[in-house]
DNA sequence: AATAAAAGTGGACTGTAGTCCGTTTGTGTG
DNA sequence: CACACAAACGGACTACAGTCCACTTTTATT
């Protein structure tokens, strides 16, 4: 997890710069402080200022590992999210090599992704709220996994005729995937009060619905 | 449009007080002076105190009438709103006595509603941006009664049989609606490069795959 | 026309995000 | 070890949203 921070900087391309040990230092203590003022009084009730201060340093400092309060909130999450990824990875290529449909590893997925997201739900906000259209090709951007694994699932799902050739599925993908944007989560929870099982089973109920059945016309 | 804004304040049950003049004046300067400012240098970029400066009025007076900016641009495209919804109103109407089916009304919706998301895509963003869970049973919300039509056209479509009668379909409206969120459509414009045609039949495609087939299963 | 109360008004004030920049500190090099 | 300098630091500063309230204007009533 934290082994990535050090070596960015590279220096021309021979002689490498490591993140300065008071540096680390910070970032972690800021982490850790950031936490238990979330946990204690709420993500949105927190302001940056206070995290600054609670950990006893300067605002500069804070925004200068953090250049806002949702990339804060995306490096809190960044050990759980990996953990979800390389589980998710490993689960899906298991149901893949076991005979399992691509459709079925989506409809696995999308359940995992909604409790995921249920569990986050306050940290994505803010992160989603900050990255709006930063995202500009970022791959660093939790959405952008998410993408490229739902957009993965459907092409095989085409190129193996679960699903027909027809379908748009790069709009396919980010359509299925916009339900689960925090702020549209949240709002099915608190205001609709859905449950986690009806939005699952929900949006696994939509994604079902693109399977091919035997006496559709393939336009 | 502004009929509406005379006799809000009831006195009792008896006495009425009318909206001041001067209030009355002040509101329609209001929005003159916003709109050319957006027009002027894009919805965004314009601040409040600017409107309100520009307007030649106190920022005391701008936010009486205009609880935020999300209120104010929703104020703008009140006019347009109520027309798309009676225009839609009386041509679903008309689609239906002529025997379309609920399904083929609301391929026709979507679409229309694609474009007027398109157009309004700016204004449309702050609007949500601010109402995001103050909506809480709020009628005026565009969003209620974008849902209330969806969710009536698909409840029409399970009750004549268009559909499967196990789709949840309060959920399903949600979902067909949450792509069409300003934040999610602006990035796929403007990120993902899709076209307003691409987008339309991309979400249309989507609800109708909800029509049921005749080898289904009906579970 | 006088008046009282409601409604409206302006702008100072508060709170928060995020920037800027002069000062301090850790680190690799000689 | 000392020294240069990039990196890190703190906190003052700017910008904007939104609130508050003492003062003014309109309006209905008499």
């Amino acid at each position: 997890m934290e082994q990535k921070s050090i070596q960015i900087n590279t220096i021309s391309n021979n002689s490498v710069r490591h993140e300065r040990a008071d540096a680390v230092a910070n970032r972690q203590l800021l982490l850790t402080t950031a936490e238990s003022l979330f946990v204690e009084r709420g993500v949105a009730d927190v302001t940056m200022a206070e995290i600054a201060q609670a950990a006893g340093v300067g605002k500069g400092t804070l925004y200068r590992r953090f250049s806002n309060k949702g990339d804060l909130c995306l490096a809190l999450m960044d050990k759980q999210m990996r953990e979800f990824q390389n589980n998710m990875l490993a689960e899906l290529r298991f149901m893949a090599a076991s005979g399992m449909t691509s459709m079925q590893q989506l409809d696995y997925f999308l359940n995992a992704l909604v409790s995921f997201t249920a569990v986050h739900m306050p940290l994505l906000c803010e992160v989603q709220q900050a990255h709006l259209l930063q995202i500009q090709g970022n791959t660093q951007q939790p959405h952008f996994w998410l993408y490229m694994t739902v957009h993965g699932l459907l092409k095989t799902a085409v190129a193996v005729g679960e699903i027909p050739a027809y379908l748009d599925i790069a709009y396919i993908a980010d359509a299925l995937l916009s339900p689960l944007r925090a702020d549209i989560f949240r709002f099915q929870r608190e205001v609709r009060g859905f449950s986690l099982e009806r939005i699952s089973a929900g949006l696994r109920g939509l994604a079902q619905r693109l399977i091919l059945y035997r006496d559709q016309v393939s336009e």
